[in-house]
RNA sequence: GCCGAAGUGGCGGAAUUGGCAGACGCGCUGGAUUCAAAAUCCAGUGCCCGCAAGGGCGUGUGGGUUCGAGUCCCACCUUCGGUACCA
């Protein structure tokens, strides 16, 4: 009987691990360490899909191969458990979100278990667990207590935040209302995009064009008080400290270019009428500029400074505060009316669409601080108010922005960087018909002609400073990080708003005591908004909402988390999952960080990321961690398409034709002539292949398409795990997880590749146990005496490469190297155990449950997951002839074996003997001779 | 537009980093076994010409470097992913 079953193995390995504690964790390790972490997963109600087996499988490999290895694991899982669709299912019925998390976990779990990753499932946590939210809410008071000082350019305690004497001297609320405006974590009016259809504030990721991403509802802005936290003062931290890490080099890029880093200079117009300038221009020199800009003057950011002479217009934000003041009687309707407009978009309305740049004139000009000339200023909304100072000024000659602006408003377009001679459109640009935005030479510059780019930028900057007119300035593309949310399903903030004797807010908030958290939702029997973009939580009875604590009245803040807090930092928490007095123990925190190896999908690749490192350089500078960086190596692993797609194309009229002849216009799928076209879906048994592709079978001039898709409920080409498992297995699941190709690469389902690894698995099965008995028992070429010599050589190359592989995580390699073996050693007619045990070993990291049994059927006694890896002897490798490929001229004609020691001359010497050699040369003369000993002999002749 | 990744048989993918292109698997073809089928085993399988021996061509396209290029350099094309006026 005994074939391979992994429907009964499976479950009773799986069975046995959970009784032995195999892979629970010790406190600290022992010796050298391993945290091996895979991006922990949102449960979400259709369960476990086959992406998600893709990395956990990769850690898992590595977490069992660490092991054998003797190095101390800590393999962890957990879930990412707040979100929205729990609330959209509680709206819908009413159910506690709580409780459908609970189910959806159970449902995950399970999946996880029977795929056999080794976690230790006693560290599982949940970031909707109570204790879990206790710690997400104190890391929020650490960063509400917590300011950035740009001179030790860390994080320090707010209480070491130097008051100045004229704010100390107002008294005690003035030194909060200073001290708030340091916080990490502080409270704005910002405008927030806000969706009437699910009652709720979204953050810009999550808004897609315009609409809500969950649901494609329209959103717009409105102001509302928000919990922001200053990433921003983290922006430089954030950014060097990417250098360290052995991070996929596109990932580094896209932080990078989020982080946006640029050099430039802040520079000051004068807007208080051409009378007043030179006046101004003196008293600036002698006081220098001033930290924040007085009323008349006008502060721009730009990363051009050299470009100072060619500004003929300046442009500021509909938001900047100075619009008011900037606004004469007879613009004032006109520009009220543009401001207002441009508020009720969603900055992706403005940012995008037809790219026509609108905006009106403001009444009033500016003068420009090198040259004296007067120039307009208009508002329009393609400057962010929140980014730079909120206004430029505008060099049309030398920014396509402002030259598509000045081109659509007639203002002038004067040219003050020469091209190199060889630029194209060089006369264009000069005459200012066209934009140029290189570096070059300055020209119409005064004293500044003639110079490189780069040497005027400095030099204006110099003069601009010299006369308390401008100044050197970075910036960064990156905002302060929008907070809160109106949600219920998140975290409560910890903070208490004291209330007056009438009930009203004092403006004086206070963090929630530390005994006190944590802070957890109140009971609510009913999860429909109310309609108002105030938060949901003010739905709550008042025996939540109020507080009463030291004798003073409070209001409970009533915003929730986002879901990026719990995921920000759950990775310390798995390091010691139970402790109620810290959030981890240093001494543990020290010894298991930081993470060695962290999978996931690239989705994360920039916010997930960047969040969580910036909280973690937070908890660095206070104290609470050991390191900078929390992930020192990442891999993203690439995203699992459909199964292959046949498609043929057919015209209305029914004919068929090849997809080189289909059209994609703004009509669709026409035929060159504007017939329309539909695709239509193949079987592949109406296909044959012909030449380099597919055909019809019945039609072969008919070309047919073969593509993969993105896996949708919509498409319905989604795998579930549980089919596969029940049809082939966990080991089968996990083994074409990866053996579908790299890891990292993007990459199609395919259910014959499953059954390709299974009967790879049956084939190894076959190897060692006999097949027509009625037990599992060894079958009868399993011999006790050791490896002739080509066995050893088979066996040792393989753990090499195995080894070899999976230290690289090329597990698609290894997986072929194993079924070498096993191709090899199924036609031996004596299989040494010894040599079997090995492979077993090297199977196990990929197949844990079938190399459990089979190790048990070689007559191991526990479980392998700490047997000694197998390591491989050098001298085993050895070959003693090889095969040498002969060329003429670099194309192969003949090959020789020789001895694997043959040296240069023998090498030579063997190969001119060799017939088809002599053949091919004879009448030729041998201009040179490439001989690499071991590799090839190349005769170049003529 | 910009940034990133990638283009190798019918398909998924290998190739010690400049040295026999196509490992391994799927699929397909033929054979053994079987009453038959499944399963299993054996052999073959880049394309073209040829009965064969053999020959020619071949890693997206075009050029280059080299005795030798999938791999290095230059230019371009295509696909996928991300991003959007950041001064």
């Amino acid at each position: 009987m005994p074939r391979y079953n992994p429907a009964e193995i499976e479950p009773r390995w799986q069975a046995y691990w959970e009784q032995e504690r195999t892979f629970s964790t010790a406190e600290l390790p022992q010796g050298e360490k391993r945290y091996l972490l895979d991006m922990f997963p949102y449960p979400s109600g259709s369960g476990l899909h086959v992406g998600h087996p893709e990395g956990y499988t990769a850690t898992d490999i590595v977490a069992r191969f660490s092991r054998m290895r003797g190095k101390s694991v800590l393999h962890p899982m957990g879930f990412d458990a707040f979100g929205l669709p729990a609330e959209e299912h509680a709206i819908a019925t009413g159910e506690h979100p709580r409780i459908q998390t609970e189910r959806n976990i159970a449902e995950f779990t399970r999946q996880l278990k029977m795929l056999g990753f080794s976690y230790d499932w006693e560290r599982v946590l949940s970031t909707t667990d109570p204790e879990y939210v206790r710690w997400t809410q104190w890391i929020f008071l650490v960063l509400h207590d917590t300011w950035f000082d740009p001179q030790q350019k860390r994080g320090r305690p707010i209480h070491e935040l130097p008051i100045p004497d004229r704010v100390q001297a107002q008294g005690a609320d003035a030194v909060e209302r200073y001290r708030a405006e340091f916080r990490l974590a502080y409270e704005t009016e910002a405008p927030v995009n806000w969706c009437d259809k699910l009652g709720t504030v979204l953050a810009n990721e999550e808004v897609i064009d315009g609409k809500s991403e969950r649901g494609g509802h329209p959103v717009r802005r409105i102001p509302l008080r928000q919990w922001m936290l200053r990433i921003t003062a983290y922006a430089e931290r954030l950014l060097s400290g990417l250098d360290s890490l052995a991070w996929p080099g596109g990932i580094k890029i896209l932080q990078q270019d989020w982080i946006g880093r640029s050099e430039g200079a802040e520079v000051d117009f004068f807007v208080g009428g051409a009378e007043d300038f030179e006046a101004w221009k003196r008293q600036r020199q002698a006081v220098g500029l001033p930290e924040i800009p007085e009323e008349e003057t006008l502060r721009v950011y730009t990363t051009r400074p050299d470009t100072l002479f060619g500004a003929t217009y300046m442009v500021i934000a509909p938001e900047h505060p100075a619009v008011p003041r900037l606004t004469t009687a007879e613009t004032a309707d006109v520009v009220n009316r543009y401001c207002q407009a441009a508020a009720f978009k969603s900055e992706r309305e403005r940012t995008q669409g037809d790219r026509t740049k609108t905006g009106v004139f403001s009444g009033s000009y500016a003068m420009n601080p090198v040259n004296g000339q007067k120039i307009p200023i208009w508002v329009a909304d393609y400057v962010l108010a929140s980014y730079g100072t909120g206004a430029i000024m505008a060099v049309p000659a030398h920014d396509e922005r402002d030259f598509e602006f000045a081109r659509q408003f007639d203002i002038p377009i004067v040219a003050v960087v020469e091209p190199l001679p060889q630029a194209e459109n060089r006369e264009q640009i000069l005459a200012g018909e066209a934009c140029f935005a290189g570096v070059g030479r300055a020209i119409s510059s005064g004293r500044y002609d003639g110079q490189p780019t780069a040497q005027v930028k400095q030099l204006i900057v110099q003069d601009l400073s010299a006369g308390g007119l401008g100044r050197k300035a970075i910036n960064y593309k990156l905002r302060d990080w929008l907070f809160s949310r109106q949600r219920f399903w998140g975290e409560p903030f910890p903070i208490l708003h004291e209330l007056d004797p009438q009930g009203q807010p004092t403006g004086v908030t206070r963090a929630v005591p530390e005994t006190d958290l944590p802070v957890e939702l109140p009971e609510l029997k009913d999860f429909r908004p109310h309609g108002r973009p105030e938060p949901m939580l003010e739905k709550a009875a008042d025996e939540w909402l109020f507080v009463e604590l030291e004798g003073r009245r409070y209001k409970r803040e009533t915003n929730t988390m986002p879901q990026w807090a719990g995921s920000c930092w759950y990775y310390l928490r798995y390091i010691d999952p139970r402790n109620s007095q810290a959030l981890v123990d240093p001494a543990k925190e020290q010894a298991w960080m930081p993470i060695d190896l962290y999978v996931g999908g690239a989705e994360h690749a920039v916010l997930h990321l960047l969040y969580a490192r910036f909280w973690h350089k937070v908890l660095f500078d206070r104290g609470y961690v050991s390191h900078d960086e929390p992930f020192q190596r990442l891999v993203n692993q690439g995203m699992i398409l459909g199964e292959a797609e046949l498609t043929a194309y057919q015209t209305e009229s029914g004919t068929f034709i090849s997809p080189s002849d289909v059209r994609r216009g703004e009509q669709g799928l026409t035929t060159a002539a504007g017939q329309a076209v539909l695709p239509v879906a193949v079987d592949e048994s109406q296909v044959i292949k012909q030449g380099d592709g597919l055909v019809l079978a019945d039609r072969t001039e008919i070309r047919v398409e073969s593509r993969s898709f993105k896996m949708s409920k919509s498409r319905g080409n989604v795998v579930n795990p549980d089919d596969v498992v029940r049809d082939y297995g966990a080991d089968s699941l996990r083994l074409y997880e990866m053996f579908m190709g790299p890891l990292e690469a993007t990459k199609p389902w395919s259910m014959a590749g499953v059954g390709g690894v299974r009967n790879f698995l049956d084939r190894s099965w076959r190897m060692i146990v006999q097949q027509d008995a009625a037990d599992v028992v060894l079958a009868q070429e399993i011999v006790d005496q050791q490896c002739d010599s080509d066995q050893a050589r088979v066996l040792h190359r393989t753990i090499r490469r195995v080894t070899e592989d999976i230290e690289n995580l090329s597990f698609n390699t290894a997986i072929a190297r194993m079924m070498e073996f096993v191709n090899f050693f199924t036609r031996q007619r004596s299989r040494p155990r010894a040599a079997m045990q090995a492979y077993v070993l090297l199977l196990s990291p990929f197949a844990p449950h079938v190399a459990e049994e089979l190790w048990r059927t070689l007559g191991g006694k526990t479980t392998l997951a700490y047997e000694p890896w197998p390591t491989w002897d050098e001298a085993a490798l050895i070959e003693s002839t090889l095969e040498i490929p002969l060329q003429i001229n670099g194309k192969l004609r003949a090959k020789i074996v020789v001895a694997a020691n043959s040296s240069r001359e023998e090498l030579q010497q063997a190969a001119l003997q060799q017939p088809r050699i002599q053949a091919e040369l004879s009448g030729k003369q041998i201009v040179k001779t490439i001989v690499v000993p071991g590799r090839l002999v190349n005769f170049v002749a003529k």
